[in-house]
DNA sequence: GGGTACATGTAATCAGTTACATGATTTA
DNA sequence: TAAATCATGTAACTGATTACATGTACCC
């Protein structure tokens, strides 16, 4: 009955994920994610076995094994857990989002490197946005039908960002080749 | 000598920053960052003092601590760090850029949300976000004459982002406000 | 000269990552 | 029926976070 400390992001995203859809599987939770959030904010799979096993003994989630066969769980939300997710989704978000890119922290260092792979790495990390971009458009479309409209618009914001990051390295190769300019 | 498994992205953090600016402590590792990567990518003060430690253990840093007073450590690059440090930045960046945001994970469960709180949420995001860009662009003004051109260039990402960010936000707030629109 | 803020670090805990491992299904 | 591949999970490790703790300088 204890509020159980403070819930991490991974709780409440396997809370809304379970709240949303009622009875489902670990492995379930993960095509879930590998469809949606996970294709900018990543959950290894393990995760998605432990968390759930921590808000069942938070009385958060209900479990419910198979007897037989491959005695899968199948979790589903208690009223405990739809307060925690409805209370946390009522308070402001007040962490500022963070971008973790190891291609921007190459930027960041890119005076320490050889002046020959400068331009280099720009195009690569210009070319590896543009994959990203066509797999979240694609994502996008096949799910176009399925998904909640808020989840789609959440995805939006990887697609976009993608965008972003396509015409940003696409300016540093520019400036890294100047002569190259008409 | 061994090339001491895998260094992390603090890692790089660390190797990239001492050898840009030479002997440096923790202290002033920190306030690079905060002003810096750490808006949008934030390293928690006690893992600059944890990395360096590691990285002496690796042999790519050099440590002197004073022998009196506050007795801080100092760092400097090792010929072997300098090497690993090039390396990483001409091999390609192939990790996929991760958004963790806790407002677009509540915007992917808003249907589970009080009709009435959400709204409130797109306006309380976008107003975080403006304040995020905000902070950033001052931030960007106040160095604009000291830092390296390319971690200039590289903080010009958070700030699209938080653009990025405030537009999407707004578009929500309409949509979930389409009788307000005249 | 006591308080307050800055500076510098360590300790404890745990989430998160990586790796391993085995059970079911499909397919060639 | 062998071999992939999908499905389902656990174990071990360690980086990351949180919290604590003390030292130094400044200011009122």
């Amino acid at each position: 009955m204890e509020p159980s400390a403070a819930l991490t992001p991974t709780s409440y995203l396997v809370l809304g994920l379970v709240g949303a859809t009622g009875p489902v599987t670990s492995y379930e939770l993960k095509q879930i994610v590998a469809n949606s959030i996970g294709n900018f904010w990543p959950f290894p799979h393990s995760q998605l076995y432990a968390e759930p096993t921590r808000l069942v003994r938070a009385g958060l989630l209900n479990e419910k094994a198979e007897t037989s066969g491959r005695r899968r769980r199948h979790y589903t939300i208690t009223s405990d857990g739809r307060r925690a997710l409805v209370d946390w989704l009522a308070e402001p978000a007040q962490e500022p989002s963070e971008i973790r890119d190891l291609g921007l922290l190459k930027l960041f260092f890119l005076s320490q490197a050889d002046p020959h792979l400068r331009h280099k790495l720009a195009l690569e990390q210009r070319a590896s946005h543009e994959a990203s971009l066509r797999d979240i458009e694609i994502l996008h479309a096949a799910i176009s039908n399925v998904a909640d409209p808020w989840q789609r618009k959440a995805l939006e914001v990887g697609a976009r960002f993608q965008r972003l990051a396509v015409d940003f390295w696409g300016e540093v190769a520019d400036e890294l080749k100047p002569a190259r300019r008409r």
